[in-house]
DNA sequence: CCCACTTTGTGAAAGATTTCGCAAGGAGCG
DNA sequence: CGCTCCTTGCGAAATCTTTCACAAAGTGGG
């Protein structure tokens, strides 16, 4: 099985069935057709088998799919069956927004270190975790065995603290800041830009604005 | 021009494309041709073209593209020479990065409106807005003529606050809960799933993690 | 056991997106 | 002007992703 050949649609799916999967989990349902998880994940049920199809057979023909196996298959898959060592770099909004949301330590992914570079915020605990002077970054996440870092700098700064992150050998980066950032190709790179979704929105409504002005133009004629 | 057959990916770079240009018109560069452009937004030349293909012709062959004149076309085109009026929902932590993120109003999103259902919160001011309580989400929203709906809340509430949202007439939302949301097809809607890309990374560090095992494993035989 | 019904897994078809390749337009130089 | 060097715009090809459609398995009732 070629991990490498998987989509990234097809990932992100695998992440979202989880979701659901937990979901029927606690309201204790066994069992689980491809129809039903595709209906709660907003998918078509053909999406749901093909992409569980590339790792294995995990359903019964006739019953559907038992539901905390296939949750512990799909973590096994995503490697969420373990915990990751991440450092926050970035001590500001976004940093205080991403530390203290419970539910990623509760998924395994463990903030390890803070970094940010202003003296006032140096020193200050968040919860048990002292932030540091991002001077100290290569060495601490060296010495910590972090795996992955979390970028949550303001966008001029985010490649500079990118490069320690490599050097101090990171395996991925999460980055928060709006801009392409240069990273070897076998260090993993995801980008969460937010700008990027206010603006596609906006071309969303413009197109459903030019549509309806339409649809009230014809309305007029008739 | 049919608008709503262009693809999402098309759309995402397109935002993309704007933030080289502004950085681009920032250094004074007067012309840039499809492969720097495409080189800073990494992409491809080809589909540099072919995204702005879709609009129109922009360039003049030999010479690239006008900075200025072609931020302002894809500006246009995703309509961004314009101010959309925001409604956040949800004063936690992610709601407080997302106002306090100035770049969104230097980018026509603006924040007119904050709720939240915690009395401990509603009535302190951020900047000169006042945070409400989500009992007057419909009446305020009306009022306010407000375009978007910003989803901050924890992902139990968030469904009910995008019904009333809805109810209200926004034109958009954009999520950051993490939980698929069901609204009426004229409605558009995004989402941003720090859960999904943080997953998806996981998936990626497995994926490479497998590989390097394997490749040790083959110099260990040579 | 038979029949009606359900559901998976998967090739093959359809559809969508990206890349290729090149004609045609334009700049610059001698 | 003639020649070289760039670069766009775009149809066509290649690639990738999703949907279709159905055989094969399984359940349950009589």
């Amino acid at each position: 099985m070629k991990l490498s050949r998987i989509s990234d649609s097809t990932v992100r799916r695998l992440s979202s069935y989880c979701r659901v999967l937990e979901e029927l989990d606690r309201e204790g349902r066994r069992m689980v057709s491809s129809k039903r998880l595709a209906e709660r994940g907003g998918v078509s049920s053909a999406q749901v088998r093909k992409d569980l199809s590339y790792f294995g057979s995990f359903g019964r023909r006739g019953l559907g799919y038992n539901v905390p196996r296939l949750l512990e298959e799909i973590r096994s898959i995503m490697g969420l069956n373990r915990t990751w060592r991440c450092a926050l770099v970035g001590a500001g909004h976004i940093g205080s927004a991403l530390f203290s949301y419970h539910d990623f330590r509760r998924r395994g992914f463990d903030v390890v270190a803070i970094f940010d570079n202003a003296e006032a915020v140096v020193g200050q605990k968040w919860e048990d975790c002292e932030i540091q002077n991002v001077k100290k970054l290569v060495p601490e996440i060296r010495r910590l065995g972090v795996d992955i870092g979390i970028v949550a700098t303001p966008a001029r700064a985010a490649q500079e603290v990118a490069d320690l992150m490599v050097e101090a050998g990171v395996s991925g980066i999460l980055n928060f800041a709006p801009r392409k950032l240069e990273v070897p190709k076998e260090i993993s790179l995801r980008n969460v830009n937010m700008t990027i979704e206010l603006e596609s929105l906006s071309f969303a409504l413009r197109a459903s604005e030019t549509r309806s002005r339409k649809k009230r133009a014809v309305s007029v004629d008739e």
